[in-house]
DNA sequence: AATTTAATGTTATACATATAACAATAAAAA
DNA sequence: TTTTTATTGTTATATGTATAACATTAAATT
């Protein structure tokens, strides 16, 4: 079931460096990387070898320089300004998620038709979404959340892919492929569950067995 | 980079075959599913015979059959009881999740260690976490969601992998492996921002191409 | 009633991804 | 200084997943 992408897989690998760095240990080999993270050892060593991350022929990996890399890789050291559609539920505990910092992402401002969610000067102003397009432009933003009610999910879009954004993590129920101008990650959380309960079941019916 | 199991597709083709039969449609081929999903009319075709759903040689898919047989393989037409742990600013935003009910799925009960967000007279009650054990027994719950905060997630799995708790959608940075016991479904909202971030800067240095 | 047709259902092939095996090599040991 | 050793880096194999090709078949046409 994790299903993972390279891209994802080094982010599992800076966590898992991030923890034993804390631990106080500064180097690694490639098995002590994939065993907790039920990979194998060879994968993690291609991975690297894509990454342009290389080690010492017996003292392995260096904690503090594959994560400088993973970092330089997943463009950790700039600042990611990204902007926020729809200030309902999910938007606001969005909005008020303070580990984005951690990785270098800004939320710059949120956007909503609801005129009585606008604060211009809170911790991150909320703005009425005509303001949308210009704003993206002149901040030169390119990733957006999207996290409207489904109804306005399509108008949404439209509006996201004539602002020129690039990239969509997409809250909304409404399923959007990806195109040559965007990139749309769906996160829908109604199948999420939906899934987990149907391997859940199936896993209680069929006798235990990891499914990965 | 649409990463996709069967299950998940199975779910698109649900979604999208609700939107057929809204516009009066009775009937589907194969291609009309693939099309918009952006996949091949074979595996549409493949994943209808592994699950055993089946059409008529020339007038392909009933809507209305394909749409009860995925209900039944999903266990849509069940109620599936969960619960939530954590009740901050993700918990609650998923309390108030009305559209889980479409797909049956009814968050029984939060549960929180702050006794400040405890009420047990709510529409969803919100109960201390010593009772999660007791509750999860005596209501047969297989199901849980968790959103506590990064340095309580260890923590918290202990608990609910003793409530014999088989399933769990878990929200935290804390990214957790599937075992014999208990499936996890990782879901962290900051790494797949960086990972849409670093598709995206890809994809527009390596010039238009669609990423899936 | 025989033939054509247009779809399904299934098998074969291609592609993608992960693992296993091994060759290369730098450090450690003798 | 040579040999051994332990790990990386890389190539070969296996597994998994998706597509393409085709055989099958029921409806439509002649």
């Amino acid at each position: 079931m994790t299903l993972q992408n390279r891209v994802n897989r080094l982010l599992s690998y800076k966590q898992l460096l991030k923890r034993f760095k804390s631990l106080g240990m500064v180097k690694i080999f490639s098995d002590n990387i994939a065993d907790p993270l039920g990979i194998s050892a060879s994968l993690v060593r291609k991975d690297f070898g894509i990454f342009g991350i290389s080690g010492n022929q017996k003292g392995g990996y260096s904690i503090d320089s594959v994560l400088a890399k993973i970092n330089e890789i997943l463009g950790s050291n700039e600042i990611q300004k990204i902007v926020l559609i729809g200030v309902g539920r999910i938007g606001e505990a969005l909005l008020s998620y303070k580990d984005f910092f951690k990785n270098g992402i800004r939320i710059t401002a949120g956007f909503d038709i609801d005129t009585s969610k606008i604060h211009e000067n809170g911790d991150i102003p909320v703005k009425p979404i005509e303001e949308l397009e210009d704003f993206v432009r002149s901040n030169d933003i390119k990733i957006a959340i999207m996290a409207v009610p489904d109804n306005a999910a399509q108008q949404t879009l439209e509006m996201l892919k004539s602002s020129n954004i690039k990239g969509i993590l997409n809250f909304t129920p409404v399923k959007f492929n990806s195109t040559d101008d965007v990139i749309i990650n769906n996160f829908n959380i109604e199948n999420e569950l939906i899934n987990l309960i149907y391997f859940v079941n199936k896993h209680i019916k069929n006798g235990k067995k990891v499914i990965k």
